[in-house]
RNA sequence: GGACCCUUAGCUCAGUUGGUUAGAGCGUUUCCUUGACAUGGAAAAGGUCACUGGUUCGAGUCCAGUAGGGUCCACCA
């Protein structure tokens, strides 16, 4: 067996380790009869993407789940793959474009693809090479790629059948357009932000009186030229006479009507708006209401056009709208210019202002909506805080249409064929029925030179949101009997941020209900049973991770500094469940102190004695001696079975966090600190040497199990340096977590009391030690204690004295009388005397029992004030009742062992 | 404007269905290089649990309100 070495080297543990479960094919998920399956879908990163802090959280935690449940025996699948990603992408390559001064529109659409599946081919999906590194143990050979030829043939049946459902159409709306990436964009790609600007007051003359004016308040002058109107609400008395009168549009001028619509809110400004409905969504609908044609005064990119009259046309919209309060202060229609900070939406992606702009767009009706909400309400679906329920109940109460195309090449492109020769803009909603005029197949229709293709692509969501079937082969039947469909559907567990759960986890689930297993019930349709939201990651001011502020942490940097166990354990211990993580990188330099520690403890173990047959528990159980047994024995089994319990049940709530905080306890401070310790004592007595071995090598192997799933390398590599398993079977993949109730059945029985016992003299260790600090004895110094002890008291004292000795740094501890003038306290195992060459001033040691006993008397009055109320009394549980009553029999016996002490100091 | 969340030690956070003297990690201070580990050990200091009221024998925990912070949703020009 290999030596350990004296400090742990994660990277050379990891690489090895890494290979081997490759090279074993240890991730590999395939159904078996008779056992559960446990699968997760990876939420795809962007194949643009590189790996974040919120990645390292999200697929530690997926691979924690996917881990556990192999150990537990399930058949565990994590599927990995990566997203399209539209506009990003498509972003980045014409990106790469522009340095060689050529936009996509010079190479034309097919070729501009070629390049983009070069790109991919080359640089995307690094970030599946990056979670390697962290250990994540994804099903590689299951990939995904929305992309690839099997899921877009999913993704566009699914758009074919929803249009023959009738939930597709096509229409002609207001959008959010981004001028950067001129496209259309789904409601939840923009992000409200307060924006400064200007508040304009301008005035609009009455045709019919010249020298009177309506005045209006605008933040957009520059969308004056397209003003179709002036309204006001119907009731407002200032404008009752003046509707159907005209004004004199300011800019661009042109006589344009007063009209009255209860849109309008009277409390603003002077109660008048301005109608732009070519630039605004409420205008629109006034608009429509009233009939009035838009005007539309921007080009795609935002520039400002011909209709926007001279002056401003060709203008980019900033500059036009400088330039429009320039026009209108010089011609006097400016009344007022003032700051003014209001909400404006921006795209997600190109974080510039998006327009509101009116464009033909492809639209879905969601399907399945109600019983989207029954599964979350009902609890075939829980989510993990539960409160997301409730964000994502409310978002589908109020769910709109969503817009599916986009303006994008690359993309799956929409499967519809429009007629040559026919006008679009005048495509009604029963000619998108006429099968002469359009066309919607997969195979595109039999006589293509009469057909133009529609150029929109669908939104990346629009595919993502059949990731949970669409990735298992969904819908060839020969393909899903090969990934195992029927076996690993619906999916254990969604890990993802509460960010996505409009973009993504609700469709998910309408997608799921709507496509897989028609006619079956709901629970056999839903894509996941669980869906745990992680926290955003968000550094140590408490602001989100982000490239541009530049306070992200490179992951693979933290790797190198911590081993990728030291990370995942730092990030899970501190990551509670449903509150946003400040990141902390002490917190992970932790994970790696932890790791070096359960180094240390392997180590140790080793050296103290040949190691025995350890392959498995029950051979390990056989060479216990619990004959032998005393309370330490007892109480660090009492402690393994109790911390096991704990973190079982703390799995079952997926709070992983605390899950690490009791394994981070139970091994630090009760065995280390404490068995450990005690163990050197014992170590040393042959008679009782080969039994407490045994023991560390039980808690050490069940240690070992129940962290590997957050730090896999180290526990895998101690595994088989210790002798727990074969060389070729793999903690990873071969072992299965062990009942420790087993160790109840071998006829051993765990003597609580005992365990109790070594609770208490854990507390008068620590008292001694810190009487001893307090003392100016420093902490390895041998010192030599007296203790005047009743016989049971002592009976426990002697039963563990070597132990008390190390653990108290003593030379000698013996039972004897007080003496008179050297420093004592009281504990609940006797009065200690701590003898020095030099005695301690009685002055000094007076003070220090009269403050104790001033302690003790405040805390005797407080019990004894509830053991006589009346009503605690009577209405108290007997438990508590008793608890109070053996409080202050212990504080009455403690008060007056301190006076009797001070009584001997004179 | 609506909904949800948060406020506990210098910092970041735990605190299960109300029950002895409220915990952890980091940081600070003191002591210790005793053969697993200085990536360590021992100990100390540090909290009127945001505030006010209520329910209760008993409240960090339950209820109401106030203040401060955050997130999401919403068409106020």
């Amino acid at each position: 067996m290999a030596q350990i070495n004296k400090s742990y080297e994660p990277h050379a543990v990891e690489k090895k380790w890494y290979a081997a479960w490759l090279e074993h094919d240890c991730f590999a998920g395939r159904p078996v009869a008779g056992r559960p399956p446990y699968s997760i879908m990876i939420p795809p990163p962007n194949v643009t993407g590189v790996l974040t802090m919120g990645h390292v959280l999200n697929n530690t935690l997926q691979d924690v789940l996917i881990r556990r449940a192999r150990l537990e025996g399930d058949e565990a699948m994590w599927l990995p793959g990566t997203d399209h990603a539209g506009i990003a992408t498509q972003t980045v390559v014409e990106r790469e474009l522009r340095k060689q001064k050529k936009t996509r529109h010079d190479l034309g659409r097919e070729k501009f693809l070629e390049k983009v599946w070069e790109w991919r081919d080359e640089k995307g999906g690094m970030i599946l090479r990056q979670l390697q590194a962290l250990g994540a143990s994804c099903d590689w050979s299951r990939t995904q790629f929305t992309m690839d030829p099997g899921y877009s043939q999913a993704v566009l049946k699914v758009f074919v059948d929803l249009f023959q459902k009738g939930h597709i159409y096509r229409g002609k709306r207001m959008v959010n357009w981004c001028p950067a990436s001129l496209t259309a964009l789904s409601d939840e790609e923009v992000i409200m932000k307060p924006t400064k600007g200007a508040l304009y007051t301008v005035r609009y003359e009455l045709v019919d009186r010249p020298g009177e004016f309506v005045t209006v308040k605008t933040t957009r002058p520059e969308t004056i030229p397209g003003d179709v109107a002036i309204a006001a609400h119907p009731d407002d008395p200032r404008y009752t006479g003046l509707f159907g009168r005209k004004v004199w549009r300011p800019l661009n001028r042109v006589a344009i009507p007063i009209i009255a619509d209860p849109a309008v809110d009277r409390e603003f400004g002077s109660g008048a708006l301005k109608i732009t409905p070519a630039h605004d969504k409420v205008d629109f609908e006034i608009g429509q209401r009233h009939k009035l044609a838009p005007l539309d005064v921007l080009d795609p990119d935002g520039k400002l056009n011909e209709l926007a009259g001279p002056g401003l046309a060709g203008l980019e919209r900033f500059a036009g709208r400088k330039k429009a309060a320039e026009l209108l202060k010089e011609s006097g229609a400016l009344v007022k210019e003032e700051p003014y900070e209001n909400n404006v939406g921006y795209s997600e992606r190109a974080d510039v202002p998006i327009e509101p702009r009116l464009t033909w767009q492809w639209w879905l009706r969601y399907p399945r909506v109600e019983e989207a909400k029954a599964a979350v309400r009902d609890g075939h679906i829980k989510f993990y805080p539960e409160r997301w329920a409730k964000v994502y109940l409310h978002w589908l109460e109020n769910i709109q249409d969503w817009c599916i195309s986009r303006q994008l090449w690359w993309g799956h492109r929409i499967p519809v064929w429009y007629a040559k020769g026919l006008d679009r803009e005048k495509l009604t909603e029963s000619d998108l029925r006429d099968a002469t005029k359009v066309h919607v197949s997969l195979a595109g229709p039999p006589d293509p030179d009469n057909w133009v293709q529609e150029s929109d692509v669908l939104d990346t969501w629009a595919s993502s949101w059949l990731w949970p079937f669409a990735t298992l082969g969904w819908p060839e039947k020969a393909q899903m009997e090969r990934t195992g469909f029927n076996y690993f559907y619906p999916t254990t567990t969604l890990v993802t941020a509460p960010d996505i759960i409009f973009f993504w986890v609700a469709r998910m689930i309408m997608a799921g209900l709507e496509f897989v297993r028609p006619g079956e019930p709901l629970e056999r349709r839903i894509p996941f049973r669980n869906v745990y939201f992680t926290g955003i990651i968000r550094d140590a001011q408490g602001r989100k991770m982000s490239k541009s502020l530049g306070n992200s942490p490179d992951p693979l940097d933290l790797i190198s500094k911590y081993g990728a166990d030291g990370l995942r354990f730092g990030i899970v211990s501190l990551a509670p469940q449903g509150q946003d993580i400040r990141f902390q990188e002490e917190r992970i330099e932790g994970g790696k102190n932890f790791c070096n520690k359960l180094w240390n403890a392997c180590r140790f173990r080793q050296m103290s004695g040949p190691m025995s047959d350890n392959s498995t528990q029950t051979v390990i159980l056989a060479r216990l001696e619990p004959a032998k047994f005393d309370a330490d024995d007892h109480a660090i089994l009492d402690r393994l079975l109790t911390a096991t319990r704990e973190v079982n049940r703390l799995f079952n709530e997926f709070e992983f966090s605390a899950v690490v905080q009791v394994l981070y306890g139970f091994f630090w401070n009760d065995f280390c600190d404490w068995y450990v310790e005690v163990s050197k004592a014992k170590l040393q007595d042959e008679s009782t040497r080969a039994g407490c071995l045994a023991i560390q090598d039980l808690v050490l192997r069940q240690t070992l199990l129940l962290l590997h799933p957050f730090t896999p390398f180290i526990t895998e590599e101690l595994w088989h340096l210790l002798g727990y398993g074969t060389e070729n079977a793999f903690l990873i993949s071969d072992v299965r977590l062990e009942n420790t109730s087993q160790i109840a059945m071998h006829g051993l029985r765990i003597d609580t009391k005992a365990a109790a016992e070594i609770a208490q003299l854990k507390a008068v260790v620590s008292q001694v030690r810190a009487f001893k600090a307090e003392q100016g004895e420093a902490s390895s110094k041998v010192s030599e204690f007296i203790v005047e002890a009743n016989d049971a008291h002592w009976a426990v004292l002697d039963a563990n004295l070597a132990k008390l000795k190390r653990m108290t740094g003593a030379s000698s501890i013996t039972r004897g009388a007080m003496s008179p003038n050297a420093p004592a306290i009281v504990t609940a195992f006797g009065s200690w005397n701590l003898i020095r060459q030099l005695k301690g001033d009685p002055a000094v040691e007076k003070v220090r029992l009269q403050k104790e006993l001033e302690a003790i008397a405040k805390h005797i009055a407080g019990t004894e004030a509830r053991l006589t109320n009346e009503a605690f009394v009577s209405k108290a549980p007997p438990a508590v009742l008793e608890g109070a009553k053996k409080q202050l029999a212990d504080q009455k016996t403690k008060q007056a062992e301190l006076q009797r002490l001070l009584a001997a100091l004179g």
